[in-house]
DNA sequence: ATGGCTAGCA
């Protein structure tokens, strides 16, 4: 026989491999290569790890890891192809303990390979003394100047803090490619220094895509989306991820409805999205409250048969809810085969935004079953779920929890959701004295939160702290004068009045507008007070005017004191009626279907006296209204609130 | 028989 049968076999075998389609043929053949003994030679073994990680690495890097374990004496090949793997999984720290078990148990020597996946790994699980003990052995082993350890290097220091360490070793390079420079790039965006990068973008003696994309990301990153723009329009090539950057661009930086526009662009320049565009397309649904939009989304990704992977699928559980669609929202929880802390804390928050603070403790229960670590925006979810419900020993049992099970420090969101908890229940000075135990400075949110249980249980002293602290803090917002005028008012106390109304001459008031928008076959139509822009105003108008008569049949009397103008009581009725929500509903009266249910995003708190009106509405045109305002849903039906009437 | 870079969610 002039071919050894082993040679024929081990031919045979790889070529065996090579063919398989999936982890099952893989497995029946393993059977095989144990029959023969080929399971020891390490060649085969490796051909056999590398296909295996071919398929979802989530479900076969267990697999080759097991696999790998029974190789008597791995080689560094066999060692490099599965610490690529886990450099790659969400496991990077793994990859560190086989890089050093390499050399330790099987006196393999780590090779130029090894090397720089040894230092990519300690660069992204933060392993700053290891990385400087591999560079010192790089230097030792004279690999300095191959480029992929060098561009290791660069990765390595800019992700453990060394933004300047990590320039020195580019500037020190004796060639740099282009891959090099686009790393180098990509780090000043990662930490931030958008200048810098733009400088090394313009002395870049050759660009790819990729330097303009990192380019595009890193405007947008830092909130210059005009800049971000302005890149893209100028690459003369465009890919996926070139639209995907410049989607997610606008939607990051609220221009929601233009993220949805170059969607529409992308698709028609012939590049084809996938489920990284979606979710920024939905995050832009979402921002807006766009549900019909937001739906159109989801039956797209379902028809082109886009993956729904934990991140997608947790944009459509964040899109329902904010949306306001909780039961979509929940369907498509229930839907999903894999959740991750995002998943849950969507959900929660989702839940408890929509007063189901019940439901929402239920799901926190269960995730923590299901051995999910919670993290500081769970916990914003709970939290507002046990405000919702007035669950106030729950809360702070919840709250203590935080430091002492699951070490997360609390943060001022989590102060002010107290602050909000204790404030409610009429725990005025207990509040009070959380926001003086806090350890920083109290935010805006913290002391409305402090303020609203102030009006609501008349407490006028520490209201009257708590505004003028507000009003320290966001001198330019009018709604505060509103409401510290209202409280005097309430009180008889009309100099005070007075000398509000001074004091808001005084200072540089910008107006923030009420908006308020409805989304009528996919298209948002967005109202401001007195707004009569719409190329419907006439109709909606006389929609209005009917709609205030017979509210006003039906008991509905304008809260005028909540307008603070020195003008008469006609001017100041008219000026509550003509406010962005009524508006806003009028015209989805007039032209949505006959009892559909109609929803309402307000920029803003919904103001009491529109509040009041909407409950009105629910009862007298027997409609269900959803209302989002800034913080919430509210859920308007037969004459009453979801949310019991604080908010 | 292997390797380095760009886009996503609360």
């Amino acid at each position: 026989m002039l071919v050894p049968a082993k040679t024929l076999e081990l031919k045979f075998a790889m070529s065996l491999i090579q063919q398989s389609t999936s982890l099952l043929q893989l497995f029946q053949l393993q059977s095989l290569l144990l029959k023969t003994s080929l399971n020891l030679n390490n060649f085969v073994t490796a051909k056999f790890l590398r296909k295996c990680l071919a398929f979802s690495p989530p479900k076969s890097l267990p697999y080759a890891r097991a696999l790998f374990d029974h190789v008597h004496a791995p080689d560094t090949f066999l060692y490099n192809t599965l610490i690529r793997a886990y450099l790659q999984s969400q496991n990077p720290i793994e990859s560190l303990h086989l890089f050093r078990r390499m050399r330790l148990v099987d006196g393999a020597s780590p090779d130029s390979f090894s090397l720089s996946l040894g230092i990519q790994a300690c660069a992204r699980s933060s392993e700053k003394g290891m990385g400087e003990v591999i560079h010192a052995h790089v230097v030792k082993l004279g690999f300095v100047s191959d480029l992929f350890i060098e561009t290791a290097l660069i990765e390595m220091y800019a992700k453990i803090g060394d933004i300047v360490l990590a320039r020195k070793v580019f500037g020190l390079m004796p060639e740099r490619d282009l891959v090099a420079y686009n790393v180098m790039l990509a780090e000043y965006v990662g930490c931030g220094e958008i200048g810098q990068a733009r400088i090394l973008f313009d002395e870049m003696p050759i660009k790819d895509l990729v330097s303009w994309n990192t380019m595009i990301h890193g405007y947008a990153k830092s909130g210059e989306v005009n800049s971000a723009r302005e890149i893209f329009d100028r690459s003369r090539e465009k890919d996926l991820v070139s639209w995907s950057s410049i989607i997610s661009a606008y939607a990051q930086n609220k221009q929601c409805n233009e993220a949805l526009r170059l969607f529409k662009g992308m698709q028609l320049g012939g590049i084809v999205p996938d489920k990284v565009t979606m979710v920024s397309v939905l995050s832009a649904c979402a921002d807006i409250g766009a549900l019909g939009m937001g739906k159109t989304i989801h039956k797209f990704i379902e028809k082109n048969k886009i993956e729904i992977d934990v991140k997608l699928g947790t944009s459509l559980v964040d899109m329902y809810a904010k949306c306001g669609d909780i039961e979509n929202s929940l369907q498509v929880f229930h839907g999903m085969d894999e959740r991750d802390v995002l998943t849950w804390s969507s959900m929660i928050i989702g839940l408890a935004s929509h007063g189901l603070g019940n439901d929402a403790l239920r799901f926190f229960s269960k995730m923590i079953q299901e051995g999910i670590k919670p993290n500081d925006i769970t916990f914003v979810g709970v939290l507002s779920a046990c405000n919702h419900n007035g669950l106030v020993d729950e809360g702070r049992a919840h709250f203590n929890s935080m430091n002492n099970v699951y070490k997360i420090s609390p943060k001022v969101e989590h102060y002010g959701c107290m602050v909000d908890l204790l404030g409610r229940a009429g725990h005025i000075k207990q509040a009070r004295q959380l926001i003086e135990d806090m350890p920083f400075e109290p935010d805006a949110v913290v002391w409305r939160a402090l303020l609203g249980s102030c009006r609501t249980y008349k407490n006028i002293e520490i209201a009257e702290e708590a505004i003028n602290n507000l009003i320290n803090l966001e001198p330019y917002v009018d709604g505060h004068y509103v409401l510290l005028s209202n409280i005097y008012a309430q009180a008889n106390r009309w100099a005070d009045v007075a000398e509000v109304r001074k004091l808001m001459r005084g200072a540089n008031i910008q107006r923030i507008p009420g908006s308020s928008s409805i989304e009528i076959g996919n298209i948002v139509h967005e109202f401001v007070a007195g707004d009569n822009s719409h190329p419907r105003s006439d109709e909606i108008y006389k929609m209005l005017a009917e709609m205030i008569d017979r509210l006003k049949w039906a008991g509905y009397e304008p809260v005028t004191s909540l307008v603070l103008q020195d003008v008469d009581e006609q001017t100041k009725e008219s000026a509550l009626i003509q406010h962005s929500e009524k508006l806003a509903i009028a015209f989805g009266l007039l032209i949505s279907v006959p009892k559909s249910t109609i929803r309402i995003v307000k920029n803003l708190r919904v103001c009491e006296d529109c509040h009041a009106a909407i409950k009105l509405i629910s009862l007298v045109y027997e409609r269900k209204l959803i209302v989002r305002d800034r913080n919430r849903f509210h859920h308007f039906a037969d004459g009453k609130c979801s949310c019991g009437d604080y908010w």
